[in-house]
RNA sequence: GGAGGGGUGGGUGAGUGGUUAAAGCCACCAGACUGUAAAUCUGGCGUCCGGAAGGGCUUCGCAGGUUCGAAUCCUGCCCCCUCCA
């Protein structure tokens, strides 16, 4: 195994967590949050902005890389660290995800899954074996095997073969990755699937587990499922999993989720939420998401939030902001990147330190007792009205 | 003074006898977005009752008129724009 590549734990065991994470390109102080840069580019930041911020290690994806400019290419260039000028610790993700979200454009079975490029309609087809090999040649710290990600309507047979399948494509990505001279510089982290059937993630932990990953991911969360759901099956599997290794749940990043996630012993999280719902004028606050387009914040003359040390609320008012949404300006985009990525990872510091400190628990009461979700009441019912109109 | 064009819902702007409470866009309001096919998408937007379906009332500069029926046709008035003198 990859002697450069080690996990420390400091605090806790199978409940909120603290630790070290060791990668050829660095340490990252967990628990963590990783922001998306899946085209190799945190959208709309510079690395030094995705710095700034205080990011420690970034997400990148192996199928949008493949589809543009191709594994090669960013191999030549000097791979991925050198290409996107991140010189930080990175994670790319397999592609499997892409095989659940993009819907009509695949086509999955044994042997893998088969894609039409959503750029040009042409075909092309991923295994367990190409996922690896693709990801050890645009070489990131931490690459992922080839998962089979799956909605939360499916049934429990198709949810067990989507399991079965990930369980088989895992033990072949490990087999592949162990004979390759990436071993040594890149490590492996196995998926736990399972949909919310408690049993079903049992088996796959135990399966998963099974193979000396060096970390272990849980995919297929937060397809659909409720939120009660979600942390009953995280902490499913996290007691299912490794003390000494570190956790990654795959996918989940609103702020809420991630506090949630620490307390049930998750190390690092990804998410394209902070940095999406940025772009969309989706603004983080300690009481909640705003929306900064409305138009009661045109005359706000001061920061979003005043205690942020983000640069953008250390340097605009909120009216600003309003007005580069309204004007479509391209800084808008940057500057509320910037401010949920801080918002975020600035969560994440704080847990680490409350945890170290042994006030987490408090500091996750007081996080919920401030934090109003995203996922309010009037958006429940407006959702379940309109599923109600199309159904009817 | 002469010739022509025009006044439509918060803005812009279609519509030129019924299918029009009036397209589209903007603004505004309410939402969604979780390993990024996303700087995207959905709903509302005269007013009243209703959860909804639906129904009532009032609207296209103003006042009359024609017609079963008018934002659309006719008459008068008010206002705006362009060109000529």
């Amino acid at each position: 195994m990859n002697a450069q590549f080690s996990f420390r734990l400091q605090h806790g065991s199978n409940g909120p967590r603290a630790g070290i994470l060791t990668t050829p390109h660095g340490e990252v102080a967990t628990p963590v949050f990783m922001p998306v840069g899946t085209q190799a580019s945190v959208k709309a930041l510079s690395p030094d902005e995705v710095t700034a911020v205080g990011a420690q290690i970034i997400l990148s994806n192996a199928y949008h890389l493949y589809l543009q400019p191709g594994v090669r290419m960013v191999r030549d260039l000097g791979g991925l660290h050198r290409f996107m000028a991140w010189p930080k610790p990175m994670l790319t993700d397999s592609g499997g995800f892409q095989a659940f979200s993009m819907g009509a454009l695949r086509k999955i079975d044994d042997n893998g899954i088969r894609f039409r490029s959503h750029i040009d309609g042409s075909e092309h087809r991923f295994n367990p074996e190409l996922a690896i090999i693709n990801q050890i040649t645009i070489g990131a710290d931490i690459i992922m095997c080839l998962d089979q990600c799956i909605s939360y309507g499916a049934g429990r047979d198709q949810v067990q073969e989507a399991m079965r399948r990930t369980h088989r494509w895992a033990r072949e990505c490990y087999q592949v990755f162990a004979a390759s001279d990436a071993a040594d510089t890149q490590a492996l982290f196995g998926i736990v699937q399972g949909g919310a059937f408690t049993d079903l993630r049992e088996e796959s932990a135990e399966f998963i587990t099974s193979i000396p990953f060096p970390g272990y991911a849980i995919g297929g969360l937060a397809v659909g499922e409720s939120k009660e759901q979600m942390q009953q099956i995280t902490e499913w599997v996290t007691a299912r999993l490794p003390r000494d290794k570190p956790r990654y749940l795959m996918g989940v990043g609103s702020p809420e989720d991630l506090v949630e996630g620490v307390a049930r012993g998750v190390d690092m999280f990804d998410c394209v939420l902070p940095t999406r719902v940025a772009r969309n004028g989706a603004l983080f606050t300690r009481q909640g998401r705003v929306d900064i387009t409305k138009r009661r914040f045109s005359e706000v003359d001061r920061p979003l939030e005043e205690d942020c040390d983000c640069y953008t609320c250390r340097n605009f008012t909120a009216a600003y902001l309003w007005h580069l949404f309204k004007a479509k300006e391209l800084l808008g985009l940057r500057l509320a990147s910037i401010h949920n990525l801080r918002f975020v990872i600035r969560l994440m510091e704080e847990m680490r330190l409350a945890i170290i400190d042994g006030t987490f628990e408090q500091f996750r009461r007081d996080f919920a007792d401030a934090y109003r979700p995203a996922d309010s009441a009037a958006g429940q019912q407006q959702k379940a009205r309109w599923l109600q109109a199309r159904g009817g």
